[in-house]
DNA sequence: CTTTTAATTTAAGCTTACTTAAATTAAAAA
DNA sequence: TTTTTAATTTAAGTAAGCTTAAATTAAAAG
């Protein structure tokens, strides 16, 4: 049986998975703030369930009525996201919050409803995709972390880390948003912090900052 | 701490208060769908939390607290029903049933800017009485059962009962919707089934049907 | 006032989803 | 290869929210 439990689960698993499409336990208990205790019970239970691949002692795989589950609780997280910050406006760095409920409490019917409405968004407010209601997920634009770019290179930002409500409210305040376009000014080599340019805005920004936006570079022929 | 079964208990309970503001366990139990016993259970928890207040074997009544509480789940419920209703344009009979669950997965923040939203209504897609932020229920117009109208008596429908689909969806095919025009032509004393007019069509509903549907009579000075 | 019936409570038990502490296993370092 | 460390599992226990069956109490009927 599906419970709020349980869709926390697979929707951390899925978006945790590495290049093999795996897991470890371990991450899923730093993710879901429980212990590994807890998550080893639970993973026996989804296991049973044909959701999640278990076998003692190895990292954890989704079977593909895992993978299903979990890529349609993502569809109706980005959905709502989607929806909260379009139609109803709220802000960028509260959707992220609600829609950790509201996933939990909606038929697949309204889910659809309020897809239709938005026009089949491909992407969420975080520039993160949303599958479609055949669960394939768009193409993403090719982007590299803010952190790793050079000084004097330009970007546009096509995606950010949605976990964090204070760093989200933060970028947000120093103008940061989908499809902004910014440049790199100065990189001091001693923390890696930078200096960016925003809108006609210049910013210093922490390693971890940068670390959590993604840019797509503009070169030359884009200008 | 507030969880789905106990908001939902807090609701059935002021839903289902008599003219004294009290309740019978009984009556709980039942529209929870849930053991006696486990009501006894919860009370304890409830009345614990100055929720409510129970004293064995008597009625349960809301404390100062609980009453807050269950007017804010309503208000939560209705302002949603609306919402789903009229912005996202889910029918009738299927708002109740997704309010059911979203009402507990949303902050008041989000119910207030959905409020915002729709302009502040008073009454929700059933004719029922939307709280206000500051709880106080809009006046309702005065109204009687269908089921009560006499032969050749014209009205108006201002309320409809929303806890079955299977109703709602009934009356609403044979074009009963809020404020819709209605007459009584015919009754059997047998069944005390009716012969009605809505709009322009003739159709014959049940007791039971016309127990769940009020109206506002229009008399002559209406017309 | 006594009996019957209906409502309510108690008792014992179950499942879900957690916890902490101790034991085990696997992987990494020496 | 042995040792150390880190990840994982097992064990025991808790709280929430249910269940059924049996016991108790209050209210209604006689
Ligand atoms: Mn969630
Ligand atoms: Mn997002
Ligand atoms: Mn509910
Ligand atoms: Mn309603």
């Amino acid at each position: 049986m599906a419970t709020v439990s349980k869709e926390d689960y697979l929707s951390v698993i899925f978006k945790n998975l590495d290049d093999k499409n795996e897991v470890k336990a371990n991450v899923i208990a730093e993710k879901l703030s429980i212990s590994n205790a807890a998550v080893t019970d639970m993973l026996k239970k989804l296991s049973n369930e044909d959701l999640v691949i278990y076998e003692k002692y190895k990292s954890i795989k989704l079977t593909e009525n895992g993978f299903l589950y979990a890529k349609n609780m993502v569809r109706r997280h980005r959905i709502w996201e989607m929806f909260l910050h379009q139609v109803v406006g709220i802000p960028w760095d509260k959707v992220h919050e609600e829609a950790e409920k509201l996933e939990h409490s909606s038929s697949d019917y309204l889910i659809n409803k309020i897809e239709e409405m938005l026009n089949f968004p491909e992407f969420d407010p975080h520039g993160d995709p949303i599958p479609a209601k055949d669960l394939k997920l768009p193409k993403q634009k090719k982007s590299v972390k803010l952190s790793l770019m050079k000084i004097n290179q330009k970007g546009r930002v096509v995606r950010v880390n949605d976990f964090d409500n204070e760093f989200l409210s933060y970028i947000s305040k120093i103008g940061i948003e989908l499809n902004a376009k910014l440049k790199v000014k100065e990189i001091r080599e001693f923390d890696k912090s930078m200096h960016i340019l925003v809108g006609n805005k210049d910013w210093n920004i922490s390693q971890k900052i940068a670390d959590n936006i993604f840019i797509e570079i503009i070169d030359k022929g884009n200008l």
